[in-house]
RNA sequence: GGUCCGGUAGCUCAGCUGGAUAGAGCAUCAGCCUUCUAAGCUGAGGGUCAUUGGUUCGAAUCCAAUCCGGAUCACCA
């Protein structure tokens, strides 16, 4: 990578005027230069300056001059601006990384690390359709899976399903009591939904009965309790535990009903998993883990038989791990599950995407199984993410105050669809085309929206105000790649010619500003990709994308591709476009977007 | 109250392992389509980087305190 050669030829450099101090490539501070001077990157001669005890424009005058003249094919020029050595690469540089890349599909991509990670992301209740903070956690898991798996890690997608518990009780019992039946056929409803819209039913009821109870003079804490229809949902759930057969059979029921909704929207989302878990099927495993920790005295009973962990020593409080009745609590599943996954695969790093109220949690159950020498607690990484709230507070699925994920998409693509004829560019295409594009601007702008965002700052999104199309968006790069791929179609050329077609490139005459600006984004892709999976950071390559296209539309603006000046240049920026496109591509392709050839 | 996270332009955000005059997009204003897609390009205005102090050649970036906002500290999941 390029700054990594500036640092050792710096390195050399000083090595080679003060032979007995030694330098670090990490001690060299290398930036890009700022446009107001001239030069493309600088190197910060500050720190030398204090170690040596030179004057900095003598010492950048000494580098300067020394790495001109000793590697004339990497440095053509350098200018010594107070302390600061701006050196300017050479063109040939570039163009070498053209031609050695252009047609290379996987550019970037990393070297295999022979490390297993797993990302487990969406992780859905079962008693209610997906809403609009669903998906940032299922684009964020997505784009990171892919990520890590692109710089070389072996990637297992997993999906804990949280299917079992009171609230999908609710949803069971207000189904019994009011839809006579109905099923997601006879009503014509999403399953999810379906289920989802009994939950809903559920707190209405629940509310009027605690009002009801409240009004004959009960106190309000214990109406809650006592509210014959949550009696009714308890009474459900010791019946589901128990195994009672008819209530099981609903369960599995309603739940089928569900994970056929949940495909769906998947299946729109363009997401899937290679491991589902179930929480039902995990929870005794957590039981069991929890006998082994008593027996290692890790965990210690209370007069009630209920099970503790003390946490108080690493400054925070006891932790109950099972009930004082033997029933498990979420700490409880969450430790099968963690272990269960590491047994399935021998993972050396396992990531869950889960939003930041839980951050307490993640580092409990770290550190529980940290203490009782489960060998996964190591690669436990908890991707925290902000939540995505409305204007008038949270979104709530008990009292039906969401943005429902379906609705969302459906309303990206009925806009995406608005704007395209608005602009006029609906004609030429069949009617499937045009399905496909409008889906292809619409969810590209939605995951966009919800990628570009640093996933710690939490979100507030107002349904009024709709998603932009314009500026800081996919739609602004599927744009950028449409114009490239509408030039190649008038070149006659292919997205991916074949590797000979440029053999015949020479480079004589010297980059323009935009052309050189392009291809040193090129060439920092593999470096970005690299960050964004240091980072756990899928908005790094958001930013990447859009100031790639934005130099792109730059360079388009002033220059003529098919009409070059002459046929050297018309090669040369045939092979920067296409290279140009792939890397567009690749980079958004992982975000899980997808870019038309035409719009 | 303890712990964690955030506070940068009117709005949404980059930048945070210390480097030059703090950058984008939206919005506002002014230009650019007989020439490869104007969902674009060029330019202008807009900043006490929450506040105060410290560390040093140099701080949006590191440290401390304070203020504001959020999350969390359940025998809910």
């Amino acid at each position: 990578m390029l700054t990594h050669l500036i640092k050792e030829s710096a390195v050399a450099a000083l090595q080679h005027f003060y032979p007995d101090q030694t330098f670090t490539v990490d001690a060299v501070n290398v930036n890009e230069t700022k446009v107001e001077f001239s030069g493309d990157y600088t190197i910060v001669l500050f720190p030398f300056v204090k170690m040596l005890r030179c004057k900095p424009d003598e010492l950048g005058k000494q580098l300067g001059e020394f790495l001109v003249s000793n590697q004339a094919d990497l440095f053509v020029g350098y200018q010594v601006v107070s302390g600061f050595l701006n050196l300017t690469i050479s063109d040939h540089y570039f163009v070498d990384l053209l031609q050695k890349n252009w047609s290379n599909p996987e550019f970037g991509k990393g070297k295999v690390t022979g490390k297993k990670v797993m990302v487990e992301y969406s992780s859905p209740n079962t008693n209610k359709p997906l809403h609009f903070g669903h998906l940032r956690n299922i684009f964020l898991g997505y784009a990171l899976g892919n990520i890590l798996k692109d710089t070389g890690n072996t990637l297992v997608k997993a999906n804990l399903i949280n299917d079992r518990g009171i609230h999908i009780c609710k949803s069971m019992v207000a189904w019994k009591r009011y839809a006579n039946g109905a099923t997601p056929q006879s009503a014509g409803i999403k399953g999810d939904h379906l289920v989802g819209d009994y939950y809903v039913h559920f707190n209405d009821v629940y509310k009027v009965e605690i009002a009801g109870l409240v009004a004959n003079g009960m106190d309000e804490k214990l109406a809650e309790k006592e509210a014959p229809i949550m009696q009714e949902a308890q009474q459900m759930l010791r019946q589901w535990e128990a195994g009672d057969k008819e209530v099981y059979d609903l369960w599995q029921t309603m739940n089928g009903w569900v994970y056929d909704g949940f495909k769906v929207s998947y299946d729109r989302l363009g997401v899937d998993f290679d491991k589902m878990y179930y929480e039902s099927n995990t929870y005794l495993l957590g039981k069991s883990i929890v006998e082994k920790g008593l027996e290692k005295g890790v965990l210690f009973k209370k007069e009630d038989n209920s099970v503790w962990i003390d946490l108080t020593a690493d400054g925070l409080d006891q932790k109950l791990l099972l009930r004082g009745d033997g029933t498990s609590v979420y700490m409880t599943q969450d430790v099968g599950t963690a272990v269960l996954k590491y047994n399935d695969f021998g993972l050396d790093q396992s990531v869950y995407v889960i939003a930041d109220e839980q951050n307490y949690h993640m580092q409990v159950l770290k550190l529980i199984l940290e203490k009782m020498g489960e060998p996964c607690a190591n690669g436990i990484f908890h991707l925290s993410y902000g939540m995505v709230e409305l204007p008038t507070g949270k979104m709530k699925s008990r009292e039906g105050t969401v943005v429902d994920a379906d609705d969302m998409m459906d309303e990206m693509v009925r806009m995406a669809q608005e704007q395209t004829e608005e602009n006029g560019k609906a004609d030429g295409f069949s009617a499937e085309e045009l399905a496909a594009l409008y889906q292809m601007i619409g969810m590209g702008a939605l995951k966009f929206y919800l990628l570009r965002v640093d996933p710690k700052k939490r979100m507030i999104f107002d349904p009024k105000e709709s998603i932009d199309l314009h500026g800081f968006t996919a739609t602004f790069i599927q744009y950028a790649h449409a114009r490239i791929c509408s030039i190649l179609r008038k070149e006659h050329l292919p997205l991916m010619p074949s590797e000979q077609h440029f053999d015949a490139f020479v480079l004589s005459q010297s980059l323009s500003q935009s052309e050189k600006n392009i291809l040193l984004s090129l060439e920092q892709f593999p470096q970005v990709l690299q960050n964004a999976a240091e980072e756990m950071s899928p908005s790094v390559l958001c930013n990447y994308a859009f100031q790639l296209a934005q130099s792109f539309n730059t360079f388009y603006d002033q220059h003529s591709i098919s009409k070059a000046e002459n046929e050297e240049k018309k090669q040369l920026r045939l092979m920067m476009i296409i290279m140009t496109a792939q890397t567009l591509r690749r980079a958004m392709n992982l975000l899980g977007i997808d870019l038309p050839e035409k719009m």
